[in-house]
DNA sequence: CAAATATATGCAAAAAACTGCATTTATTGC
DNA sequence: GCAATAAATGCAGTTTTTTGCATATATTTG
């Protein structure tokens, strides 16, 4: 927000003194309108800076070969506009995770090291991870490592070993050999159920090793989980709610729906 | 929930500011409302963006030849999750790549262990892998993993480390160290420049590092490679022509172009 | 089979991109 | 500070791309 203003200010500036541009601050200037509007038009950005379009063109040319924009025929389009999701399934309840993922995103400092389990609500974790923050994240998540592919500050480290079908997540030995191996500050775990007194729980048992795993690998443990699923109860148990440091639901903080977890020593977000 | 919101929000804008719309806003629009309905009819599409259906209708040849959607009579449907492309790049030379892909095949029998590295090449060998098939499948590509993983007699392991953003597959230590402890029945080597003297060479060091490890864990080296890229040479070296057992090219094999490669003990398809 | 609908093809107008060139503006070396 | 050089900008003419329309052909469906 901070930024946009500078550069709106910067804009201001030149139409009222009409000081000549330099290159570069149009070069700024088009990629903030990119940034916010996903897309520009030639004629438009060349009206508004009061160059002929030639120059906005030539800009464009440059900042397409040094891959900040994309150059298509009549303006340019942000690159990572084609983000649509892979599966094409519409994710269910997104507008919660969306929420769920507006908040995890506090938690996140820059050059900080992240783990993300698989599930849509890490996916919209991933999908909304600002693209200036520097972060080493990894990942056993298929989704989420192709959304991550575009986000050039981030550094991707993907967790191998045997994919599983429905899940899209690695699993078995060697992913868990592979985060034995690591630590982390900060593991988003996709949580389907959480229950007050028995923890959480999972229905396949693979992917509940995986968990086991990643909580061992994380200094702080962060459960995303939508409201609905709370106090829901599965097979095997990953762990008690005790492991878990912070809560994230769609909910407010103080929501009734969340009395069981007050006194947890769990921070309720 | 971001994403899609976006793109109705520049479907109101267009419809009420009545602003030009850049063919590749129309790309994104088709793919995304694709995405959701896994299928779209031309007329309805031309009605909603206020275009000529021939319009609509060469988007989606367009769209269909780069692989994005399938186009039927009446409009178009979603290829699914399997031929997802994350960057949504058009192919190079996507019908001799096919070609070659169509031969390889002849190379697996039912219930081998296979290692694919990256590549357009070998992307469309996955794709086109019998779902019948039963296989085991490594790879360090991310494309070609999401390809896989539709196809549910194929047993993929996700070969786990640094993710390189422009190649798509990981590289470094860990990866080279999981590639250590497997021996496959045979290995498609994408190949980007092979010569009769030099062998095969790559610009990217850390993808030579990658090629040399699965080299070493295949029993046998196939080197399917665009008759284009034949005698070219890159910055580094992977291996000589000898440790190729079979190279694939779109040629007929006794093709003069492929006479440098007849007496080295190599089986030309 | 025939009507309805969809696709393919050629064409022309409009918009945009490219090219070379002249003019203006910055940078560099002295 | 100034001349020489390099870079940036705008303009005019040409080429390419996009688009809608008309017409001919193909496909679907009752």
């Amino acid at each position: 927000m901070q930024y946009f203003a500078v550069i709106s200010d910067i804009f201001r500036i030149y139409l009222t003194l009409a000081q000549p541009m330099l290159k570069e601050e149009r070069h700024q200037f088009i990629l903030n309108e990119v940034g916010i509007h996903n897309r520009i038009l030639l004629t438009d950005i060349a009206d508004q800076l009061n160059v002929s379009v030639d120059t906005i063109r030539r800009d464009i040319k440059e900042l397409h070969s040094a891959k900040q924009l994309k150059k298509v025929h009549g303006g340019a389009v942000s690159l990572g506009f084609n983000n649509y999701n892979p599966t094409g399934k519409k994710i269910y309840s997104l507008e919660n995770k969306s929420q769920i993922a507006e908040k995890a995103l506090g938690l996140i400092k820059d050059g900080q090291v992240i783990l993300l389990s698989g599930g849509t609500t890490n996916l919209e974790i991933a999908r909304k991870l600002p693209p200036k923050m520097r972060l080493t994240c990894f990942t056993p998540s298929l989704p989420i490592a192709v959304q991550l592919l575009g986000k050039d500050n981030i550094e991707v480290i993907f967790i191998g070993g045997r994919l599983s079908k429905d899940s899209q997540i690695t699993v078995g030995g060697s992913a868990i050999n592979m985060l034995s191996e690591i630590k982390v500050d900060i593991c988003f775990l996709g949580t389907n159920s959480i229950h007050p007194i028995e923890g959480l729980t999972e229905f396949d048992w693979e992917i509940v090793q995986m968990k086991k795993a990643m909580i061992h690998s994380s200094r702080k443990v962060v459960s995303p989980c939508i409201s609905e699923k709370i106090g829901s109860l599965q097979r095997y148990k990953i762990c008690g709610v005790e492991e878990v440091d912070v809560m994230i639901t769609e909910l407010e903080p103080w929501d009734v729906k969340l009395d069981a977890f007050k006194n947890l020593n769990i921070q309720i977000l």
